[in-house]
DNA sequence: GCATACATCTGAACGGCGTCAAGATAATCT
DNA sequence: AGATTATCTTGACGCCGTTCAGATGTATGC
């Protein structure tokens, strides 16, 4: 049996690296981050302890491409908010909602992301900065400046004001002294929407 | 030899519970998260890996304890930096930048703090609303608001999205892409103010 | 087509980890 | 003093991450 060059090289396995990232996502969905060790991911994929290292340097290179996995998810959960709105400042609103909705539905996923990060354990592709999720965001940003006068430092920290207050929205989300506020607001949605909103418009001139 | 009152209760160690916690700060500062196991922690306090249970039910109740502290600090911290400013409006700022500085300056306990807390393993005292970090920045906010007509739910939005930036702000202002930033505004604590200013002030009426 | 080289996987082992049970030791109570 | 209780040690168990020698399957050169 020759191998087939639409898949990636399936040698005894068939794509074990591949195979051992899904076996991973599917631990961490299913029993929690405590549950995922290395030993446990290899069994999900019916495989050798040692089998991994082949593929990964370690446990955490592993983890780091889960990360990047769930960067790209987010990135697309993202682009494809921000198209369903015409209204470029509607539109940043809308792109950090589902930011948010993206860490509600896969928190376990997107806190490995956040501590992959941390880590610095980025050894996959270093980051183009046009293409995450902060690509997406910057853009929006800027274009719902506007054509106004904007002062640039002014911009550039409301870029990092947005991108903080989206993330620690989306790390509290779960907080159950949200939940009262949620309900007045008639959903989980409208709360986040709400709280971004918070953010002061840009300042012109 | 009878108890030394004054000190808690000393058996054979002489408050070992305390000297748990001290010990895997130390650890924390000296050698980072990863080498903070509960048997390093013995070791280090000059005990055997067993004694810890004796004091914590597990290795997260004893992380829970040293996060616990931390809080303390860093509520102290906050109240400080409020009480050395007059300007409501100033005040809030001020809290913030202090709660950034905290993570900044310690932040492999900031971590473990934030990590404690999200695992919900806080069987230490039921956090009571007034004392900790929220219940300083609550009432700056409140005040800041002022005896202006304030609609309720904006400003207890505009609570959340407080607690939101600077939570955010605090988990990534160690990121390389902000030291460009930093060094234009003049330093690390005019970045974080400037930063936690983007907030819109709360509408009135 | 076959031997050789190479990529891939297994099995066994090492030290470290969290945790527990049994026993020793020291402080407290009566 | 004797009994009780709190504290700590020793030793063990199973799981973990990681390494290494060797087995096995795949590709390549002749």
């Amino acid at each position: 049996m020759t191998k087939k060059p639409e898949e990636a090289r399936a040698y005894h396995h068939g794509d074990l690296r591949r195979a051992l990232i899904l076996a991973a996502e599917r631990i961490l969905e299913k029993d929690g981050p405590n549950a995922l060790s290395l030993r446990a991911v290899a069994r999900e994929a019916g495989v050798s302890a040692a089998a991994p290292y082949h593929h990964f340097k370690d446990k955490d290179e592993l983890l780091a491409a889960v990360a990047h996995q769930g960067f790209e998810m987010l990135a697309e959960a993202m682009a494809k908010a921000a198209d369903q709105v015409e209204d470029p400042f509607a539109r940043v609103n809308a792109i950090g909602v589902a930011y948010v909705c993206f860490a509600r539905d896969n928190r376990a996923l997107y806190h490995l992301m956040y501590d992959s990060n941390r880590r610095e354990n980025f050894r996959a592709e270093p980051r183009k900065s046009g293409e995450g999720p902060g690509g997406v965001t910057v853009r929006a940003l800027t274009r719902a400046a506007g054509g106004a006068e904007v002062d640039p430092l002014q911009l550039e920290l409301r870029q990092v004001a947005g991108w903080c207050i989206t993330h620690g929205l989306a790390e509290m989300e779960a907080s159950r002294e949200f939940a009262d506020l949620k309900q007045r607001l008639g959903g989980d949605k409208a709360f986040y929407s709400a709280v971004l909103a918070q953010l002061a418009p840009p300042r012109k001139g």
